[in-house]
RNA sequence: GACCCCUUCGUCUAGUGGUUAGGACACCAGCCUUUCACGCUGGUAACACGGGUUCGAGCCCCGUAGGGGUCGCCA
């Protein structure tokens, strides 16, 4: 048996951090297994479905590198489908024709409310013969559920979970506009997709109880099913837009790498033993629904940012500084011409040891396309004295006299400081004001190369004057 | 309210009857050092509570508490 798993997001709204792990993980189970991971959206609801949030869907599984291995289905294209499974539980007895109306069902719940029972509802019609409804009225197809006994999920993650049947109501599969119910539509088109393996959101953990009936009703072999607990915000509540980031694009505006996030996002509930840093690869080598934790977790911004660190620094610094440019680009004030994109491009290595989301690591390379004079930072013009500026003129020629190779500048730069009886340190900060107009940079030795001779003694010039 | 699920350091987790309860992030201290990072070393910190079962329980059972989810002709 080939694994078939699906990720069905409904488009009414973004794509979420929850639903990008659900994604990943049901990649991952797939990949891992040899099997097929497919991409269904559930576009039942018409009114609240936008091409936009189904766009996002898209962007966002791609910027993830979640390809799928068939083109997406949507649902709203299989209402005939779904009718006809309907029409077939109804001509074998496991389903009937409801007449109850929108007015008679809230009347019901109203009054089993006063009576302090739950809102189940029990439809006559389930007993009663359709002929005793007007000629015409409209009505709406609900499962025959069965009455005694329990359903029971052996669930991948939760193990075996059972619900009594007196606690299950018969619900509807086809609404009376001839639409079908979103458990339905659900169960008709895993089976059709031949869907081996539902991983999902434990919020639809209670669902599963009825989607098991129809399955049960059409004499259908069932998925397996795997419920994963939900993300909660930092401070432990349901994730809302309270919390900033929702939209995955949103992660990606903010500056963190895919593969970051996926490592992330592997980790909150998942483990494997001690792995943490885990390429693409080695998930899909190493995931499976077994290492799936119950228990909800929280987001950790600050693991995330680590996480995100370690891939900055592993990434192809040419991509990279394709990132830090395209960023840049929206920035005013900067020169940002090909001399800013070779100091860029030269630095980056350093650059990204000190980044944890690439939009920090645009800040850093930012001063290496200002324009001169520089802007300085408080802390960085308050090292500009009187005296240093007449050091830094010292140095400036101690550094012009070198062959500005990484090691001459270091010798130039340690050289002067002993003749001149200064710590380097205090050599060095000036220095360092004067080239980025700020106090925290790489080594100065590479600054001074990626700016290149020119630019490096120009800027210096230009702070001591 | 009913039903269902969950509960190991602050956070993410390892742990499947006998462990000094391990790792990661964060935090603290130190080292490295030309700033800031990176890196390295060390440290603080957890089995929700109460009963069982057992020679022995984080691991098994039952309660309690807390958290979450579901109860639509929404998905």
């Amino acid at each position: 048996m080939t694994v078939r798993t699906r990720f069905a997001p409904s488009p009414t709204g973004l794509l979420h951090i929850g639903g990008a792990r659900t994604a990943l993980f049901n990649y991952l189970f797939a990949r891992h297994h040899g099997g097929q991971f497919l991409l269904r959206i559930e576009d039942t609801d018409r009114a609240r479905s936008t091409p936009e949030a189904t766009q996002v869907i898209l962007d966002g599984l791609a910027w993830l590198g979640l390809e799928t291995d068939e083109a997406p289905l949507f649902q709203s294209t299989r209402q005939a489908r779904h009718a006809e499974v309907a029409q077939q539980m109804l001509a074998a007895g496991r389903a009937y024709k409801c007449f109850l109306t929108a007015a008679d069902l809230e009347q019901m719940r109203a009054q089993a409310r006063a009576e302090g029972r739950g809102p189940r509802i029990d439809s006559p019609w389930r007993d009663r013969d359709p002929a005793e409804a007007p000629p015409g009225a409209p009505f709406a197809i609900r499962l025959r559920a069965p009455r005694d006994g329990e359903t029971v999920v052996d669930d991948l993650v939760q193990s075996e979970v059972r619900v009594a049947n007196t606690e299950l109501d018969d619900m509807i599969i086809l609404r009376s506009d001839g639409s079908p119910t979103y458990q339905h539509a659900v169960v008709v088109d895993d089976h059709d997709m031949g869907i081996t393996h539902v991983i999902r959101g434990d919020d639809h953990l209670t669902n599963t109880f009825r989607q098991v009936q129809i399955y049960d009703a059409m004499g259908w072999e069932k998925p397996r099913f795997g419920h994963v607990s939900l993300i909660h915000g930092a401070d432990g509540t349901k994730l809302s837009k309270r919390h900033g980031a929702q939209s995955i694009t949103e992660f990606r505006d903010m500056g963190y790498l895919p593969e970051a996030l996926c490592n992330y996002l592997l980790r909150l509930g998942w483990g494997h033993g001690d792995a943490e840093i885990l390429s693409r690869a080695e998930a899909v080598a190493l995931f499976d629904i077994d290492g799936v934790g119950r228990a909800a977790s929280r987001m950790d911004y600050a693991k995330l940012a680590h996480v995100n660190g370690v891939w900055i620094r592993a990434a192809d610094d040419d991509r990279l500084t394709r990132e830090v440019l395209a960023r840049l680009a929206r920035q005013p004030g900067l020169a940002l011409g090909t001399a800013a994109a070779h100091r860029i491009r030269a630095l980056l290595p350093q650059l990204k040891e000190r980044a944890k989301t690439l939009v920090e690591l645009a800040d850093s390379a930012a001063f290496l396309a200002h324009p001169l004079p520089l802007a300085m930072e408080p802390k960085a013009a308050a090292l500009l004295t009187a005296e240093n500026r007449l050091m830094l003129r010292e140095v400036a020629a101690a550094l012009a006299a070198s062959d500005f190779s990484p090691s001459g500048l270091d010798a130039a730069l340690r050289g002067y400081a002993e003749q001149t009886g200064r710590k380097l340190g205090s050599v060095a900060q000036p220095l360092r004001a004067a080239l980025t107009g700020s106090t925290v940079s790489p080594g100065i030795d590479a600054v001074l190369v990626a700016l290149g001779r020119d630019e490096a003694l120009g800027r210096i010039a230009a702070a001591s004057a």
